[in-house]
DNA sequence: GCGACTTTGTGCCTGCGTTCACAAGTGGCT
DNA sequence: AGCCACTTGTGAACGCAGGCACAAAGTCGC
């Protein structure tokens, strides 16, 4: 954002513009927020939505401790992160607090559900059912808000029909039919490597939109599909990177016995 | 999908607008820039971090298949990333590639294995031996490469002492003690929420320096105590939000053809 | 040995996300 | 009523990450 003279440039709209601008033509950019409608977010930041994720959570427990209201610092503490980026992530989903005040809890916590999506269920299929799809499936309806499962998938023939968490597994071949009769929108892939492609391209003929990825593997998937990686090894090597980094710098470093500034 | 195979864009530099705005005159503070031993990761986005970690594995898997050299485009490819961002990311570990030719398979792995710290090993305790403990413990050796798992702890007296995955589980007051003993160096928490924060000092207390934490729950640690956390939750939520997302743009077809540009 | 071709490495720019700081509301107190 | 203390909402600056495009550097063919 390079200081533009023009003010708030509205939507994402990369127009043509600029080579002279005419200020005049500045269209108010109000477009939607007002609160008749659906508060529909212009466009929330992806990171925004993950920390709204967790705000809710928080505010779910305070809720029940009876909390009414709750300031910015206060949530923003218990969430572990700076009070101004609470406020901003607060403000993509409109104006709900009170100032002097603070946020009344349940409006919030309604207003980030709604937000997110939460307000209708969304099934939710596991597929692979080793020592992670078997945690996965009796993680007990999920967080409990939204995400039932509803179908589980794996090849093992000796697992087929056997009730897991209450749901019988079924075969991989049948996660086309079995997904789109059940209207699963969310496929979760516990499998070994070799078969997450094809497990993915199943999930995705079968209608489902989502596709949580445990397995190792860099999906290929049609651009309306959307996919979010869970991946350990790539978790721990950033530890491992982290680990190592620390190492030289207590270790090394002392050459010139200038400042060096560490950064 | 967006045609970037074609060479010569055209419409080269349209760079005429805002002739004044000419801001950047900064000085951009290179003082850390020395190279003097250029090896060690002067600072190297975590965002290309965990890029590395991806390339790794491909680059190993390419390796077993006997490849010797491979091409930034090729690798990125594999990789899901755009192959200037690739060969940015490789260029933090110094200039091990041949123009014209590509890099080199093995030395390419070398070199990330050395920046991510894998070349020594590092001890993972497994707090919680529940459904998802359990999966974690019998990972095999997780990624195969450098994470041993080397001790398990959990509350549930049933536990103690049963072996998983080849370890025997000890009681969680036992952590601090263990963990110094043995050298743990990453510990993954993998118990209710309510337990996580108390498990965490004792892991801090035993000298560990990483923690996972599957827990969704805020973790509170000191300085130079790295943590990662993994939520399904907010994964779920994340996803939640862009099934609503879509379902709003495909649903409210704003007439008012003024912001909604289709990106 | 030279020219054509290939692929790396990187400077520059753009745009997003974070942070700061402050004006603008709001409720309580005098 | 008027003032004050408090807290939100946001404009503006900053820094980081991503992507383009090109010069440098190497290989291959003749």
């Amino acid at each position: 954002m390079v200081a533009r003279r023009g003010r708030r440039n509205g939507s994402a709209v990369a127009r043509k513009l600029d080579a002279d601008n005419a200020p005049t033509a500045e269209i108010p950019a109000v477009e939607v927020a007002n609160g008749s409608d659906p508060v529909r977010a212009k466009s929330i930041p992806e990171a925004a939505v993950a920390r709204l994720a967790v705000y809710l959570r928080i505010l779910s427990a305070m809720a029940e401790q009876g909390a009414t209201t709750v300031a910015s610092e206060e949530l923003a503490g218990a969430a572990g992160v700076n009070s101004a980026k609470l406020r901003k992530d607060l403000s993509y989903l409109g104006s709900y607090g009170t100032r002097g005040v603070g946020y009344e809890v349940r409006v919030l916590v309604g207003q980030i559900e709604r937000t997110l999506g939460l307000t209708r269920q969304h099934k939710v299929a596991v597929v692979g059912i080793g020592n992670l799809g078997h945690a996965l499936a009796n993680y007990g309806g999920f967080p409990g808000r939204g995400f039932p499962v509803e179908a589980l998938f794996d090849v093992d023939a000796d697992l087929i029909g056997v009730p897991v968490g209450g749901i019988p597994v079924s075969h991989l071949e049948d996660i086309p039919a079995v997904c789109a009769e059940r209207g699963i929108s969310i496929g979760v892939i516990a499998t070994p490597p070799p078969a997450a492609q094809s497990v993915c391209d199943c999930l995705v003929a079968g209608g489902v939109q989502c596709i949580l990825n445990f397995a190792p593997v860099v999906l290929q998937v049609p651009e309306q599909v959307e996919v979010r990686k869970v991946d350990l090894a790539v978790e721990l090597q950033i530890l491992s990177f982290h680990v190592a980094r620390r190492a030289d710098e207590s270790n090394g470093a002392h050459p010139v016995g200038n400042g060096m500034v560490v950064r």
